[in-house]
DNA sequence: GCTTATTGTGAATGTGAATTCACATTCACA
DNA sequence: TGTGAATGTGAATTCACATTCACAATAAGC
């Protein structure tokens, strides 16, 4: 019989089990006796601290949810310039990945992208999160002078994701081979770049829509 | 009794269904019965054309591939500027979506994601096709001058598609409540502003890596 | 019109995995 | 050192699907 353990450590190696398994082999295979086999009990104590197989994965995203932002807070007290911040944020990242403890998998997985219950799925509750962050960041940078103003600040924060996403996917898609780590660097580098306000002062870069238009994700 | 059609005909239904069922409630609402249904047929007449859910799955992941090709290389042959392509080609991408016939759901379900059997998975194979023309026009557009040469062109062609994953993953997390079409142009135009040359004549920019390190995706 | 191959159907059958439950064990605390 | 509450366990149970199969309907070629 396995050693017995407080709910609260259960429930983290739970959804810790949870994210690993699911980088490593995928959604599908996060099952509740895969997940006991990991935390090591048996499946039916897995019922003991989480309410079934969905409940775990919703933990497994909230979990990811809190260290990513825990991450990008840490980020943001330890550097000065709000470009600084995110670029140590995107390291943060990077590491997550190569630990195994992220992946597109659990983000994009039915039950991650589409909990009807709630109304709004924990992937849509992560992005969000993090959305929040950056944009307050980069709004920042923007009163500072250090990024442009053409374009809002809402869109800015969604276009980071894509300097990353694609590198995530690619690096599970070939097992690990695909170095992210180069390729969000230098990603991030030409982004950089093109935040700079000199290239922003055409103006009307965001022209062609009112900020009503644009959802506050 | 459902009209007869030969198998050619249905083959394409079947996985066009897949499609839509995928993006509209996610991977794990494509079973077999539900794609019948879709297709207007019963599911044991589903197994005369297809070997099973694994090779529905994989069906539609080529039909997606080739739809997605065959925007790419009509764009090809309409526009000159291998620039104008790549925009061209975003704009096929937001009628995909839009038309409910592309989602993230489908390329990073598990069984399309990760498919043992042969080696490379269907997501990848997707993602290689477009790499590969897209990488073709990157390097046409730096020999012609329209492109800085100082990033390689197959990161550039993994950056774009940075371009538009960010946004798709949001539509269908909002449940199309998002505006690609907005946030995908606007992404574009300060994308395609960044590849100018004159960007480039720093110098140097990609240099923290040999070629050789690069994997061709 | 007759034949035959192709396609369609409903009724089993099989299966992996979630979930439940009665019972065992252990921890915390008095 | 007892005692109850919290944990852990294995054996059912259930269920949603995939898959198979014997048989029916239909299309196409002669």
């Amino acid at each position: 019989m396995a050693k017995k353990l407080s709910g609260d450590i259960r429930r983290e190696q739970i959804a810790d089990a949870a994210l690993l398994i699911s980088a490593k082999k995928g959604v599908r295979a996060v099952t509740v006796a895969a997940v006991a086999k990991q935390v090591g009990i048996a499946p039916s104590a897995v019922y003991r601290h989480m309410d079934g197989r969905e409940a775990i994965l919703k933990a497994a995203m909230d979990l990811l949810t809190d260290r990513m932002l825990a991450a990008l807070r840490h980020a943001r007290e330890v550097c000065e310039n709000p470009l600084d911040v995110i670029e140590m944020f995107l390291d943060g990242i990077i590491e997550h990945v190569l630990a195994g403890r992220a992946s597109p998998r659990v983000i994009f997985s039915d039950e991650i992208f589409s909990s009807p219950e709630t109304g709004s799925s924990s992937c849509l509750k992560f992005l969000k999160a993090i959305q929040e962050e950056l944009v307050s960041l980069i709004v920042e940078g923007q009163q500072a002078g250090c990024i442009r103003t053409d374009i809002q600040a809402r869109r800015i924060g969604i276009m980071i994701v894509g300097v990353y996403s694609p590198s995530i996917i690619l690096y599970h898609a070939t097992q690990g081979e695909f170095d992210i780590k180069d390729q969000i660097k230098i990603g991030w580098k030409m982004f950089r770049q093109a935040l700079d306000p000199k290239n922003g002062e055409e103006g009307n870069f965001d022209g062609m829509v009112a900020d009503a238009d644009v959802p506050a994700t």
